[in-house]
DNA sequence: ATTGCGGATAACCCCTACTA
DNA sequence: TAGTAGGGGTTATCCGCAAT
């Protein structure tokens, strides 16, 4: 068979030859499924809460319940692989939209860039205080966006799908305790309304 | 031309040590 | 306690190549 091409783009390789699913590619998870952990618009929820309350402000994301079922570790990972690179510190309470610094990180080639997962990594020592907040003042400069728009940023709200599933589990406890005594009542009713057995009999 | 296999690579996430 | 940095395991996908 020829090469067949197809409008799928794998996830995995976003660029490059192979961007084409051949009829021996098997069923998998870029060509059938979603992947496992984010999907494209949690990415985008994510991308705007982080822009809303900064970098590294995780329990407000939390607690804007925009992001139900997501851990701080979770999205940790997620803002280094949207800004390409695996320190965040530098970037810690910035109102930025990380997607632009990734697109920058992206960009950067050297021997001395070490790559990831396509995220840069430290290969010196751990960063001083001050270089780090050296750094923060240059991002702020390049990378923030206005507090007028930041400040109007509206983001999703979600049922947490574990304060659901006890919702219904209530719900579901609630039900059998109705039935168990629908069902008493039932009973206690037929009691009353029993005729003996020998009085049927005979009517019949 | 098509199929199947297997090594290489990427993506994802868990875990731990450490810091503030 | 929250957050950061980095290592590493698991699984999916890529892609070359041999066989049919």
């Amino acid at each position: 068979m020829s090469t067949a091409t197809s409008s799928v783009i794998p996830r995995s390789m976003p660029t490059g030859q192979r961007n084409v699913v051949r009829s021996n590619d098997s069923a998998s998870l870029w060509n059938c499924t979603l992947s496992p952990g984010w999907t494209l618009d949690e990415v985008q929820v994510l991308r705007q809460a982080l822009m809303k309350f900064g970098v590294g402000n995780w329990m407000k994301i939390i607690e804007s319940e925009s992001l139900p079922g997501k851990t701080i570790a979770q999205m940790n990972l997620q803002t280094q692989r949207m800004l390409g690179q695996q320190s965040t510190a530098e970037f810690n309470g910035l109102h930025i939209d990380t997607l632009r610094v990734g697109e920058l990180n992206s960009l950067k080639q050297g021997k001395d860039i070490k790559r990831k997962n396509n995220c840069i990594v430290n290969t010196g020592g751990k960063l001083g205080r001050d270089e780090v907040e050296q750094r923060r003042v240059k991002h702020r400069e390049m990378f923030e966006v206005e507090e007028s728009v930041w400040r109007n940023i509206v983001l999703p709200r979600f049922d947490n799908p574990l304060v659901v599933l006890d919702r219904k589990r209530a719900e579901l406890k609630a039900l059998k305790a109705e039935l168990d005594d629908v069902l008493a009542q039932l009973a206690s009713a037929g009691d009353e309304c029993a005729v003996p057995a020998g009085t049927k009999r005979a009517r019949e």
